[in-house]
DNA sequence: CGGAATCCACCATGATACTG
DNA sequence: CAGTATCATGGTGGATTCCG
């Protein structure tokens, strides 16, 4: 059957086992892309090397606290570096590291998905909003 | 360059422009990829048709709420199909749909990436840790 | 400039009990 | 069996303020 994809393979290993994050490679990873700022941030700095403010102003409105605690984050797991210019004013760059890189990849694929499928969702969207008698909770209103 | 994937080209569209989940597909999907759940069901899935009880059971502790939440969900977005049997007790089938199908390839790419990388992402983690004068609030304790 | 510390609001999730 | 309803709560993230 080509409709089962290697995925419930990977799946059998770890979704029926344990699954909780401090276990699962899956969560593990899906947890950090998953949450508000991350896979932003790993976008604009494949760009390149960016400092702390330059990273804040492209992003369209992260404060400061999010800015410093995710890009921590990605520096604890090893997907960024942090490089400090000891000048006055002082200076950080942050940059991908190679591990980091490398997951723009998979993203990559997970990105076209989603601009490709973007319509084909929000019609199905639509379509079940028009049913009055179904309700799902994460309803706009 | 290679090292600069088509991820940024997307990316310079949603993400210097609006990013909230209601105009960027790339939030649109990684939101509710990004959830507790969704995924696990949607492999739980790819294994072929199940009911709500089968469901529950082959996850590891997932509340009977937010089974239904997430089911409704993917319905919504026309990843899945809900089927009901008007025997006595009740009988409901889940299943992919064609879009949800397609979208485990490119989340088996991520899947892949996460197994493959797991341990090195844990040493980083466990050398970041190690300088106690860096701390992440992620951090065990 | 690049943070750290504090306070607070909200939302996602869990637990429990009830229903058709 | 397959949900719904209600309540409780913990974590995520925003705003603000202070520091080197």
């Amino acid at each position: 059957m080509t409709d089962q994809p290697p995925l419930a393979d990977a799946f059998s290993r770890w979704g029926s086992a344990g699954l909780d994050a401090g276990t699962c490679p899956i969560r593990n990873v899906l947890d950090r892309l998953g949450d508000k700022w991350t896979m932003l941030i790993l976008v604009a700095l494949a760009a390149g090397p960016c400092r702390f403010g330059a990273l804040g102003r492209s992003l369209p409105d992260i404060s400061k606290r999010m800015l410093t605690q995710t890009l921590r984050d990605l520096e604890r797991d090893g997907l960024a570096t942090r490089q400090v210019f000891p000048t006055r004013p002082p200076r950080v760059e942050y940059r991908l590291s190679p591990l980091g890189r490398s997951v723009l990849q998979p993203l990559s694929a997970l990105v076209d998905w989603a601009e490709c499928h973007d319509q084909a969702i929000r019609q199905a969207r639509a379509r079940f909003d028009a049913v009055p008698s179904q309700k799902t909770a994460s309803q706009a209103e």
